[in-house]
DNA sequence: GCGACTTTGTACCTGCGTTCACAAGCGGTT
DNA sequence: AACCGCTTGTGAACGCAGGTACAAAGTCGC
């Protein structure tokens, strides 16, 4: 056995270590050879030293003195995200929100790929987006276990979402991403991470009401340094 | 001085709230007057106790013995997250998923109204979306002006995002929810949201990579109840 | 070849969020 | 009118994430 698993990474590591890949890619394209924690993490908009507790969980990969080599980051990082093999992914429910998903090249640079667009309207059915044809929902089954997909993304209407991903469950998969808003339930060993958008302008609108019931008369609450990003 | 705001709210129970109170919308629709932590608990897919926790943040608005008040819960969710009177919004990059974003009913009910949206394109100004015409982008900050608008939607590639979030905050906004894949630098005492959807596909394929590594040939490591949703 | 500087990696601490468990309060019932 | 069961609200403990500070380590300059 590989002692190569030692370390546990957090869930919200996992979610900043895609950052930096995507903050190194461009790094990489701009000819770059060596970057140091502080410019990375101002880059990702986090703490240097949280970003190096972050990449120390995959073991030394930097250089004392010099920084981190981009290509072997880079490496290290995808390797560590499973992106080195390419994901297949289905997409059940081509609406405005699912076309414009499974029109997005940012997600085929990262190597996810969508190779099943289902939708129930036959209206829908047949059309062809970035070189894939939209197929009738009752294929569902078929084109999962036909492709091997281990990603399904739901975008359709919240009534029918538990339905759909109970059926994606059923053939298979066991990473789904969910844009419709209702709270799914799955089996263990099933991962459903939720995208609410709703909910991310409702905590804005939270924060703006705050913000001028908050602060009294006093100067400036805010020590912290200039200009941070979040 | 009013001792109206002795508690403060976390960020991550405000973004339940938001989805408790979607929740209690279509128990009202269902004709329900009362509910338990339990029932709403489960339909948001949250612990109960937590939930009570997140209510309790806005003083005592249950009954015990009996429950909690649906009508009276909606609105006193709504006072807090602060829907009462509806925000007005601005969207700039009227592309694939602004499009999505701008023609979405589910945000006008919620009380987001988009009264402003922008393109550089040509191509795309005086495209009607949903009883709003694309202005271009050169009219932003009349358009945060005259429109008051509290909120900035980000859609734009990720090039020029941070720019326009500059222009933004100039003109007067004050809250920005950004899609593009770049950490935006803003003054403190202005809020940024990022939504970034390829972190949430690389979280699912290294959780999908760490499961078929990590249990080994063990029956199932999991003792938790059945059926979670996250 | 040696010293000093730079940058990583990590140990410690502080604060937040979550969970468990229990006491307080209200309605319904007899 | 008093009891009983149900549900809320909250106090306390636990675990985790984030931030600070410091020591190890390697490189560059002399
Ligand atoms: N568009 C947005 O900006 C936005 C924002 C937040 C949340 N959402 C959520 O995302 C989901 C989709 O939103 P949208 O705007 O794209 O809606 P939409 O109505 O444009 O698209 C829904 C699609 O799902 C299809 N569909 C319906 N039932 C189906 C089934 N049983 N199987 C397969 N496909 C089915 C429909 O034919 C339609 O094409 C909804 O749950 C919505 O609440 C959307
Ligand atoms: N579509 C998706 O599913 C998806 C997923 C994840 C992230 N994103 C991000 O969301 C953003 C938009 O994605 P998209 O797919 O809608 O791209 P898109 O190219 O379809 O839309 C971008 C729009 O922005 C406009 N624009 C360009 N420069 C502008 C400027 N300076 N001012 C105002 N408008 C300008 C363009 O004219 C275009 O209409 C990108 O940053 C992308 O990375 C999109």
């Amino acid at each position: 056995m590989t002692q190569s698993r030692p370390r546990i990474v957090p869930e919200a590591t996992v979610a900043r270590l895609a950052v930096y890949l995507r903050v190194l890619a461009g790094l990489a394209d701009g000819g770059r050879s060596h970057v140091s924690s502080g410019e990375l993490a101002a880059a990702a908009g986090v703490n240097p030293a949280g970003l190096r507790k972050d990449l120390s969980y995959l073991g030394p990969c930097g250089v004392r003195g010099v920084g981190y080599s981009v290509a072997g980051l880079q490496e290290r990082l995808s390797a560590a995200l499973g992106v080195e093999r390419s994901r297949a992914c289905v997409l059940v429910g081509m609406g405005r929100l699912g076309a414009a998903l499974a029109d997005y090249a940012g997600f085929a640079s990262r190597g996810f790929e969508f190779v099943g667009l289902l939708d129930a309207d036959p209206a829908r059915v047949g059309d062809r987006v970035s070189g894939c044809t939209v197929r009738p929902v009752e294929e569902l089954e078929s084109v999962v276990a036909g492709t091997q997909a281990s990603i399904g993304v739901i975008t359709t209407p919240a009534e029918v979402a538990q339905s759909v991903c109970d059926r994606l469950v059923a053939a298979g998969v066991r990473s789904i991403l969910n844009f419709a808003p209702v709270a799914l339930s799955v089996p263990a060993g099933v991962d459903v991470r939720k995208v609410d958008l709703s909910v991310e302008l409702q905590v804005l609108a939270f924060l703006d009401q705050q913000r001028d019931g908050g602060p009294p008369p006093v100067v400036v609450p805010v020590p912290a340094g200039a200009g941070g990003a979040r």
